[in-house]
DNA sequence: AATGAATGAGGATTCATTCAT
DNA sequence: CATGAATGAATCCTCATTCAT
């Protein structure tokens, strides 16, 4: 029951955001009454901060799932990879999380601990580029900082292919990025060469 | 007068949202009655896509300005750098942006052409990508991915960066963006020895 | 409830006609919210709609009940005294129906078929004058032509009756209806010796 | 100017109707500001009792003009012709005047004295039928309802047909009109055998 | 427990009227 | 005098939430 409830609302958030969305649109698709929504959900906010807590939990489990055990430079691609393959499947959820999450807007002044939840993903995922940066393999650069880079660049990237902004598919889409925030986007030859990027 | 509604509206609109914005908070702060506003705008859509309208402008030509008659490694340098300061000075806007741009939620289904107004951006970014390419300072990676990599990482840390996520300055973000996007996160002894990115 | 709302709305409506009557005066005066309204009714004008409907379909029956299986002259006679009665008892709705419906104001440009409604009522009683016609009965006037007429007298006396512009009881109002239309305002001795009326 | 604004008046409330006439539309067709209408006009209402005035008197003026000095039963002919007439030169006013005086509505409760011009009017008129009677050309009937029934027919059979469900021209609705009002429905040879009518 | 009818606060929008220029 | 920008009261309608059944 509560199980049908969420997953009406998660399709009927998605498709239309946190207010154009309505309680009673998601008893029809659950095929409940609207009481027992309320039997489950204190208000409509609970009940959407229920959709994005299931699924960002398991977002994390499957990230930490798949970057145990692995090395920094595996374990940033394996990051990068679970998350991709994540909202690819999740299009509608990720809708969602694009709406409000990527921009954590209702959610944060509220009494959800999301903001607190996003937090500590971050810096879970910000120790593999510390350690990273301890053996060598990474440059230093602040951990957080390339994790939020990381992350934005991701989410942007399917977003927009989901709108059609681009045309990659999830693969090229991994490549890309995994390419990118590894070597970067100057070629070697090109730069070894020149001092740009770091004098001011 | 328009301009005063105009402003006030992007405070409202950037402390709370499309929805929880109401037209006479923005009235109230304008110091005009709520009939005015409606002398210049239709309706309250209209009066948000005005302000977006507005700051999207600046910030165009600013990248344009900033970006013209220079190497594509220099233009790509100067649009992260325009952009983060952009969004630094213009704090309230960005929310905004974060909100309903940077997923273009209530927008891209209306009657607003921000949705066409983004794509001809991202677009003309691309460009000075692709003619790196061309010269064989940049990759062959695709130059719109590029791009919209680059913008989901630059907003994403203005904004965590913005809400206390991490204590980076300005300047240590656009540092942090260059060296990441330029060079990538590998150290270059590792980069070379290993093939690690490129294999399947 | 939806019948306690449509009476509490022939109320208002005709005490205030449809722009004076407010919803929540209806809502007031059925004691219910105004929310319930709108669970029945999608809007102010399908509620007023609704009044006018239910109404004229109960005239509609009544004039038929009383007029079928009469000869001609006695289903005229009868259908005006059915009218008569019909507003007499149910003078709220009379207020309506000559504000709106006697010249069908808002009704007919709108999305009600209350115009259509009313061209199907005349033209099933202008079926009685023609038949009355074609016994010899009455006269060669052109009987939808003739029901206009008849419909209007009625109307206007009973209106203004109502207004206090005259002094006829309902029976008064009847008995001069039907000598004047049946046997018109001159006495039988003057029409006999001129000939004013015909000639043009 | 002040015509002007009437003129305009009178046709944007004939098209619309009170409620739905804005005060700005009638300023716009008359080419004034809309602080010059309320120079002249206390307010919209006022407006529109002036133009109702307007009509009403040179109506009344018409109608006494036509029926002065002529014996009753060519007055009472006189008179349907003209108000046959003058609505359908006037059929723009026409229609105010069925929206709103044939059923005296916003108008009666009001400040203006339509009310008592109307029933000062259908006095006047009632007189002719008096004079009538005296002289033995018409029958014993009410005269006021009897200018009442007379009055309700011409406009309602008007209307109808200004609204096109019945094909009658001006000339043809005079000629049923007079006929029927003064000869009756029956046929003469009919009328004499029965006496239905005066039997209760 | 489940239902869904009833509630009513809340907000966008309109437009008659005013008044400074 | 004329203007028309500014005002803000007034009202329809929505929809989250409750609670009697």
């Amino acid at each position: 029951m509560r199980e049908r409830i969420v997953e009406a609302a998660e399709k009927v958030f998605s498709e239309k955001g946190f207010y154009e969305a309505k309680v009673y649109q998601i008893a029809d698709l659950a095929e409940v009454s609207v009481g027992t929504i309320y039997r489950f959900f204190k208000s409509k906010e609970e009940l959407y901060a229920a959709v994005l807590k299931k699924k960002l939990t398991e977002l994390e489990r499957r990230v930490e799932k798949r970057t145990k055990h692995k090395s920094p430079e595996e374990a940033i691609k394996a990051y990068i990879e679970t998350v991709v393959d994540f909202f690819d499947e999740e299009r509608s959820f990720f809708e969602i999380f694009m709406r409000e999450v990527g921009s954590l807007s209702i959610i944060d002044e509220e009494r959800f601990e999301l903001s607190e939840w996003y937090k500590g993903y971050v810096k879970k995922l910000a120790r593999i580029v510390s350690r990273g940066e301890r053996r060598g393999v990474f440059k230093e650069l602040d951990p957080v900082g390339v994790i939020l880079a990381i992350s934005g660049a991701v989410k942007n990237l399917l977003y927009c292919s989901m709108k059609g902004f681009v045309n990659l598919s999830s693969d090229e889409i991994k490549k890309l990025l995994v390419e990118l925030f590894f070597k970067g986007l100057l070629t070697s030859s090109f730069s070894e060469g020149k001092a740009l990027v770091t004098s001011k």
